[in-house]
DNA sequence: CTTGACTCTGTACCTGGGTACGGAGTGTAT
DNA sequence: ATACACTCCGTACCCAGGTACAGAGTCAAG
C-alpha cells in the first residue's frame, strides 16, 4: 500500500511522534487545531507537519497560554495585504501579554529569592516569617 | 456588637474586598487555602489578612500556577532550624520552574517580534507564510 | 416584629483539557 | 483465513477551578 501516501501517517504514529496520547489528537480534531487530514478508506491520514503543529501547541500550552490561544497564533498563517494589519496587531497584542507575564515573574523569582536568602539561610534567628509577607512589604521580607 | 472582633470581617466583605466571590472564599476554604477562621455563632469571621492571602493566591495563578503550587508557596511560613533546609529548596525548585518559563516566553516574543516586522509589514510580499513555520525553522521566519 | 440582606451547609452544575470505553470495521503477519 | 493490532465514532467519565442553587438560620433597620 505505497502510493500517493508514503510520507502520510496514522493516528497512532503521529500521537507516538508528538508525544501525546491518540485521544489527545483526536480532541485537537475536534477542536479544529488540527485540520482535517485526507482519508483512506475512513483512515485519517496525517502529514508529518502535524507533528510540528502538536508540538507547537504543547510549547504554548505549557507558557500558560489556552488551547484557544495556541490556535489564534496557528491562524496567523497568511501574509496578504488584507491580513498584514491584523496580524500586527495580533502578534504585538501577545507580546504585551507576554511581557506583562514575564514581569511578573521576575518579581516572583526575585521574592523567593529574597526569601530563601532571608529566611533559608543559617544565619536568620527562627522567627515565624511567611513569604507572604515578603510580597505584601514590598519583598522587604522578615527584617526589622 | 463591637468586642474583639471589630477588625474581623464576614465572608462578603472578604470577598468583595479581595475581588472574588463569595463562592469563591468558601471553595479556598475547603482546599484549605485559607485556614478555618473563628466563627461567631456559626459565621465565619476573617481577619484583614486573608485578604492579602486571596491576592497573593489570584497573583500567583494569574502567572500560571496552580492552586497546589500557591498553597505549597503560602505553606513556606516558618523559619525554624528544621524547616530552613526545606524551605530554601523548595524556593530553588520554583525559581527554577519560574526561570524555564521566562525563558521560553522571551523566545516566544521574539518570535512574534520577528514575525510581526517580516509578515505583517508593507514590504513584505504576498507569500504565504506561517507563525508555525518560524517556530520551527529556528525563528528564520518567511526568510529565504 | 417583620422584611430584606446576608450567612450557613450541601449538592449540583459548568468550562477547559483531556482520558477511557464499547462495539464495529480494517490491515497485516503467519 | 484467522489472530491481533490498530482505527473508527460516540458517549461517558475525570480533574481543576470554580459557580449556582435550595432550604434554613441570623441580623439590623424601620
Amino acid at each position: 500500500m505505497k502510493s500517493t501516501d508514503e510520507e502520510l501517517m496514522t493516528i497512532g504514529t503521529l500521537a507516538k511522534a508528538s508525544g501525546v496520547g491518540v485521544e489527545t489528537v483526536r480532541f485537537y480534531h475536534r477542536k479544529g487545531l488540527l485540520e482535517k487530514p485526507p482519508r483512506t478508506l475512513g483512515f485519517r491520514k496525517y502529514p508529518e507537519s502535524d507533528v510540528r503543529t502538536i508540538k507547537f501547541v504543547k510549547r504554548v500550552q505549557g507558557l500558560g497560554f489556552s488551547l484557544k490561544d495556541a490556535q489564534d497564533l496557528l491562524d496567523l498563517a497568511l501574509c496578504s495585504r488584507e491580513t498584514r494589519p491584523f496580524i500586527a496587531k495580533t502578534c504585538q497584542e501577545k507580546i504585551d501579554q507576554i511581557e506583562r507575564k514575564i514581569t511578573d515573574l521576575n518579581k516572583m523569582a526575585e521574592m523567593l529569592h529574597q526569601f530563601s536568602l532571608i529566611c533559608g539561610s543559617e544565619a536568620s534567628d527562627d522567627s515565624e516569617c511567611r513569604l507572604l509577607d515578603c510580597f505584601e512589604n514590598n519583598w522587604e521580607c522578615c527584617e526589622k
